[in-house]
RNA sequence: GCGCCCGUAGCUCAGCUGGAUAGAGCGAUUGCCUCCGGAGCAAUAGGCCGGGAGUUCGAAUCUCUCCGGGCGCACCA
């Protein structure tokens, strides 16, 4: 409704200015006064015309306010007036702007019709989940629900890289380390899931993270004999790996499993599904890079060194950064051109080794080509992990005759920390370099900021902190150095501490209904936490923060519903039935929402919630949506506190008190689910 | 050396498609439960928006430059 309303605002003073100067303007720029009492909408149009007209910005802002007051052809807008040195400010008519915002129930969602694809999570197989995985897996699922929320269809992926050096490493812990066999290994691991509660003792995964830590530290603790020769027992283990049919395959296939279901656990805890878990050994035995390399030297994309360092290797050009200004594209082309002369690109990125062997890009590229369908070979799969409501599956070499179809996305997201852009732009250099210039357009990597620890968390924790990373702002979270805070171990910490305010303050509930709230408002604290940071900023991570249930939080938001929700038990009335009486309420009733402003703060901000959308869409800022939920919420409490609903005698002011809780319910109720928080009755 | 991100209140962060007195949370100080739950509300104090130059009627926001911090730049994944 808010766009609509711009969008009609905007073409009127278009046609305005067009009737009584004969200007066409390209766009018009529309934003919101610093105060509510100023109007709906300013305009800084005026100063715009104030040097093609030559005259000053007041007197312009008054002629148009004039001519748009003289022409009333829309009842939407109340009134135009000039303000402050230049400004057209545009009044709402808000009795009727809130009557139409009452019956437009579930905005109908705008269905762009495009097939999403989303990845996310993406945690190597090899060790337990830690607070860095949350943020990714945490952006990643708000993001597809509020994908799904503007009507897409999106299927969501988790790679699963069963494959790499990080699982080949825990199998050298095991079973070098360790002196573990096949068969101890499959019955540690069954005995650990028998045990079923993860808080009692240590799931396999918390094993796999010690394992992790200590073989890390382990190749290079012997002597430089030693050290070269564990060194290559892992390239070993490795290559077995990648190879599969034999023993350590199996192993690492068993440890990457297990693992990865307990990492679908706890991220199920926060209510983050999958709909598919491409693994990178179907990309091997399935041979993907066979046919994305012929693809990728039949375009040209890829080409042969013969001279300089990366001779003997399938190499690629590197992007490059687009010239910012003239002179600079100039000094780019003469240095091409030089380079041309010397013939060798030193700088290009290897894909296919001098030993034959494909990169980790090369790789990349031809899994990207499957995701938009270009492969021209699909996955064999298998039901893997059931939800609730739906399947999760999984690749495998030779699946089932019927499944549900992954790949050939027309949009791909690529929920990925920023440490990756470069082979990400990689990929997408490829996709364009093959002619897939659309599809290079709609690969978006969605990028972030790691999780680091503040020093002070760090020591809260008993890790031994270095001189000089005291000083520092943040340390680096590490799974190579066993450094972090546990996804399980936060998510225990928050309802731990969210159920001992539950138990205080909800004595007559059964046990289970106040875990259940507990668990409800320590997931929508963690979520919000994650979400409130804008993807740029590097999330310093402490405990103090992170269990606090006060201020800009989800607990917050949480309380302003159970608030909403406990007066319409009181009043014996539902949201529904406010809102249809407020429908039938005379417009004259209707007189206090032009006066209160903390009234009609919350049917405007109602009002925003697609351009929310959109705007949180097109940015890929899911941190707009978090900040527009919690403004709301501060809205709401500020009215709660300035109006007593249920003592309020004017049957009339009493109903439209009424509705704008419902409202605000609606909303809030709403907003938080695309946060993927739940609302919960009482807290 | 090259690329990306960050520098705004004591602390943690918004604001960055240029616009009216720069906002929020936490912390500090002070009020508010005979009244819908105080995980709340109201108020006060606290800012040369890292420095400098430029573009503009107008710059926290755009450009350049310098300073400070972080992360990437392998025939590793």
């Amino acid at each position: 409704m808010y766009l609509e309303l711009q969008q009609r605002l905007l073409a009127r003073v278009r046609e305005v200015i067009q009737s009584k100067y004969e200007i066409e303007l390209g766009s018009i720029a529309i934003e919101q006064p610093p105060d509510l009492k100023m109007g709906e909408f300013a305009l800084p149009v005026a100063f715009e015309l104030a040097r093609k007209l030559r005259k000053a910005p007041k007197i312009i802002a008054a002629e148009l306010a004039e001519a748009l007051s003289s022409d009333p052809a829309d009842p939407s807008f109340a009134s135009f007036e000039p303000a402050g040195a230049g400004y057209l400010n545009v009044r709402l008519n808000r009795a009727l702007a809130a009557t139409e915002a009452a019956s437009e129930n579930k905005l109908a969602a705008p269905n762009s019709g495009l097939h999403v694809l989303v990845e996310h999570t993406s945690i190597n197989p090899n060790k337990a989940a830690h607070v860095g995985h949350l943020r990714n897996a945490i952006l990643g699922d708000t993001f597809v629900r509020i994908l799904r929320a503007n009507g897409q269809k999106v299927d969501v992926q988790n790679y699963i890289d069963n494959t790499g050096v990080q699982v080949a490493d825990v199998v050298v812990g095991f079973v070098h380390l360790e002196g573990k066999s096949l068969a101890e290994i499959r019955e540690l691991i069954s005995a650990k899931e028998a045990e079923g509660n993860r808080l009692d003792g240590q799931s396999f995964d918390y094993v796999c993270w010690d394992v992790y830590a200590r073989v890390s530290q382990w190749y290079g603790s012997g002597s430089e004999d030693e050290n070269k020769q564990r060194k290559s027992l892992r390239y070993a283990t490795l290559h077995e790996i990648e190879a599969g049919g034999n023993e350590t395959a199996e192993v690492a296939e068993l440890i990457s499993t297990a693992v990865l279901r307990l990492h679908l656990e706890t991220m199920l805890r926060l209510d983050i599904t999958y709909d598919f878990l491409p693994r990178e050994s179907e990309i091997l035995h399935l041979k993907f890079w066979d046919l994305a390399f012929e693809q990728l030297k039949q375009t040209g994309v890829l080409y042969f060194e013969t001279e300089g360092k990366n001779k003997g290797c399938w190499v690629m050009t590197r992007p490059k950064s687009e010239p910012k200004i003239e002179k600079d594209a100039a000094k780019i082309t003469e240095e091409s051109e030089t380079n041309e002369d010397a013939k060798v690109d030193e700088d290009a990125k290897v894909i296919v080794r001098s030993n034959g062997t494909v990169t980790y890009v090369g790789k990349d590229i031809a899994y990207h080509l499957w995701k938009f369908g270009l492969l021209g070979r699909d996955f064999g799969y298998r039901p893997f992990f059931t939800y609730p409501d739906h399947e999760c599956w999984i690749s495998t070499e030779h699946g089932e005759a019927h499944h549900p179809h992954f790949g050939g996305a027309q949009a791909i997201y690529n929920v990925i920390d920023s440490r990756q852009s470069d082979p990400q732009a990689n990929v997408i250099q490829a996709l364009r370099g093959m002619g897939h210039t659309a599809e290079a357009d709609r690969y978006t990597h969605f990028s972030y900021e790691m999780v680091a620890l503040t020093p002070r968390c760090a020591i809260e924790l008993g890790y031994t902190v270095a001189e000089e990373d005291l000083a520092r702002p943040y340390i680096e979270v590490s799974g190579r150095k066993g450094f972090g805070v546990k996804a399980d171990d936060l998510i225990d910490k928050l309802i731990v501490a969210t159920r001992k305010e539950t138990d205080a303050r909800q004595p007559d509930r059964t046990e289970s209904e106040r875990q259940k709230i507990a668990e409800q408002i320590a997931i929508g604290a963690l979520r919000y936490f994650m979400l409130k940071f804008t993807r740029g900023t590097v999330i310093a991570f402490d405990f103090k923060d992170a269990l606090s249930f006060e201020g800009e939080t989800g607990p917050y938001v949480q309380y302003a519903i159970v608030r909403i929700r406990n007066i319409f038990r009181k009043a014996e009335t539902t949201p529904e039935a406010a809102l249809t009486a407020f429908a039938e309420l005379d417009p004259s009733a209707l007189l206090l929402l032009q006066e209160a402003d903390e009234i009609w703060a919350i049917w405007l901000r109602s009002a925003k919630r697609s351009a929310v959308l959109a705007q949180c869409i097109a940015t890929s800022e899911p941190a707009y949506v978090a900040r527009h939920v919690f403004q709301l919420a501060q809205e709401f409490n500020n009215f709660y506190h300035r109006h007593h609903i249920l003592t309020e005698e004017d049957p009339a002011r009493k109903t439209l008190l009424l509705a704008t809780a419902a409202i605000a319910l609606r909303e809030l109720v709403l907003i938080l689910s695309w946060l993927g928080i739940e609302s919960p009755e009482v807290m």
